[in-house]
DNA sequence: GGGGCACTTTGATTCAAATCAAGTGCTCGC
DNA sequence: GCGAGCACTTGATTTGAATCAAAGTGCCCC
């Protein structure tokens, strides 16, 4: 499960460390790499050098809800209990620091705060699944990956339209109609369907309600 | 805010102590009280030693989303940040245990595995919410509240439809339609609105996935 | 440079759940 | 015991997103 992980470790000095310091090692990923899955054993928890990572649950006949993605700077991987409830993927090529078991105990305190965090993500995600039409699923979604990738007017996204409908709970024919409308009112522009330019950041704003 | 939970603390040497000893006092609460608002300072936790509350998340044109309902011996009250997110109420009746920040600080072990806890059923929550028909939705939530309440055939629902619909991504009339339909298939009967015996555990499991 | 393939967009139709609109029945206060 | 009000149920209709279907578009590899 994790050979590709363990032949390929390196020492790494160049990584930043955001959220928890300690010695770690780098592995990279390809493109649709598994990372864990649903059963395995929690060991070890990771932070996102570059790349993105998708963490997602499957249903028995293939629907699959995405949870979280995961951008650089930012740390997955632990969860209750001692087995994965869940899968992790890497998006695009990805390399992530990733640190051991003892290294998790020792630092329980930030831990704690990226737990609460994480539950944070995961119930205001609820809000916007539960509660709001395509339109605001998407704008919310938009507005979210603009500020954690820096705030800037142009947004990468690192995922496909399929991965952004699965942790919407829409469809991509859903997604990309929705993004058209907003490319029909200059709220937004493509350069390409992965690179979107916020044309009118207020306005994405309050699409959100 | 706080008021009423202030002017009605007393002593209490009998609550159940499943999840984090030491000492505390109980604040008895009416049915739709609210316990903390969106924007509070976090400064307690709670565990319900009798009752049961919601907490819920307001759009401002007043859609609700419900991320969690907590039962007798469930701990709730913390978020990341220090100001709260959600708001909290208490359904029915109910008595609360009260810890203090003194507390929480001595028992952030705990606290972590409730985090965590709280983070992966909010993500469970997100599969059902974002990939799941009404059916499906209405029959993972009876079998989560029958487990929650010791796993007996006979379920007590402390919460109105509404509350149920606004934790499911529903409408009250689309949950008492599958409630009907549940009825009919004779997988679950109503002694009255509130009390559910579920006749066909095993049927009503298929119905998830 | 061209073929194939995966991703995305667009269009037509269907469908599940929301909305709108009455009932029904239970609880509580008088 | 009786009426008011709220919670719940049931029915008719609408609607937003899913599904089904067919083109584009770009990219990689030969």
């Amino acid at each position: 499960m994790y050979a590709a992980a363990q032949t390929s470790f390196q020492q790494a000095d160049h990584v930043e460390r955001t959220q928890i310091s300690g010695p770690y090692l780098v592995a990279p990923y390809n493109a649709g790499r598994e990372i864990y899955a649903e059963g395995d054993l929690i060991d070890k928890c990771y932070q996102v050098s570059t790349g993105a990572v998708s963490v997602y649950r499957l249903l028995p006949d293939g629907r699959r809800q995405v949870v979280s993605f995961h951008l650089p700077g930012e740390m997955f991987g632990f969860e209750a209990g001692s087995n994965h409830s869940f899968f992790a993927e890497a998006i695009t090529e990805t390399k992530l620091a990733v640190f051991g078991r003892r290294h998790m105990q020792e630092r329980s305190r930030e831990l704690l705060a990226l737990a609460l965090t994480g539950m944070a993500r995961a119930q205001q995600h609820l809000l916007v699944i539960g509660r709001q039409c395509a339109v605001e699923r998407v704008a919310a979604f938009l507005i979210d990956l603009c500020e954690r990738q820096g705030g800037g007017r142009r947004l990468r996204l690192p995922m496909s339209r399929q991965d952004i409908a699965d942790y919407l709970g829409l469809t991509t024919e859903t997604v990309s109609r929705v993004v058209t409308k907003l490319k029909g009112r200059s709220v937004i522009a493509l350069r390409d369907a992965r690179t979107i330019d916020i044309v009118k950041p207020d306005a994405l704003r309050a699409l959100c309600n």
